[in-house]
DNA sequence: ACTATACTTCGCCACCTAGCGAAATATAGG
DNA sequence: CCTATATTTCGCTAGGTGGCGAAGTATAGT
């Protein structure tokens, strides 16, 4: 019980749904992730820590990232119940198809320059020696 | 996109897990369910009317009595799914094997009597006329 | 009308959780 | 080894949630 529970929370999560929606098509990095929602890096990094507990995601590493995916059938008990159910579902929510859109162009550039700017910061950053504090 | 996460949600707490594992075979009365569940009335009614907000059931007044039922398919968009997830699933669970256990018990006596002693009280509950209130 | 009964609503409390930033950890490359 | 980068862990705060009891609402019966 304490199994679907995990899952079913992991999955009800408004977030964590959306982390899941991006991760049907193809596995994604963490700051493939965070490029799209736009969330500071440990909160996704908790979201998806919080997935994999419940079973709903896996994770590999892959030289200095970490790439999840949807866990694959015969994990624990529940995720397969709840994963399928969350993939026939939400197809054409306006939230899930522009994380889409976003991912689509997130996946355009190369890993490297693409964690450099995802702070979320406004286009122009430039350096700006403040050297206010200390 | 809320709905679908109402739903989960609802789902995903052990209580209300049980009130729908307890509601799969036959409608049920409030205090039916709280004879079972052993929670506070207004738990259980705090639960069901979570559980009806999300479209997992519905109720049905009946007399004094407020039944309760699964939600048949067709309601909110996302209900059937995890209405039906839910009931493929914990069959053999301890605590749920339990409920229905202490369900069938439930069953044998009449709604009068079984309301009257819901609160579990121990048995012997003399009247002691309190003239202290007005 | 009043009382009794079945439920719901309200107010409270303890606990959990999503978000953040700061600090810690781990790998890549000089 | 040292720096840079990707991710996680920690500590915090604001808001949500499950439990209860007390008070309110609705129906049945007198």
């Amino acid at each position: 019980m304490r199994q679907l529970e995990a899952a079913l929370k992991a999955a009800g999560d408004p977030t964590r749904t959306r982390i899941l929606k991006l991760l049907e098509d193809r596995d994604l990095c963490v700051c493939q992730i965070q490029a799209v929602l736009k969330l500071a890096p440990s909160t996704v990094s908790k979201h998806l820590a919080l997935l994999k507990s419940a079973g709903l995601v896996e994770d590999r590493r892959e030289g200095r990232w970490i790439h999840y995916r949807l866990a694959p059938p015969g994990g624990m008990p529940y995720a397969d119940g709840v994963l399928s159910l969350m993939r026939d579902v939400l197809q054409r929510d306006p939230k899930i198809v522009e994380d889409r859109r976003r991912l689509k162009q997130v996946l355009r550039m190369p890993l490297a320059e693409l964690c450099a700017l995802v702070p979320a910061r406004p286009p122009a950053d430039p350096p700006a020696r403040a050297e206010t504090s200390r």
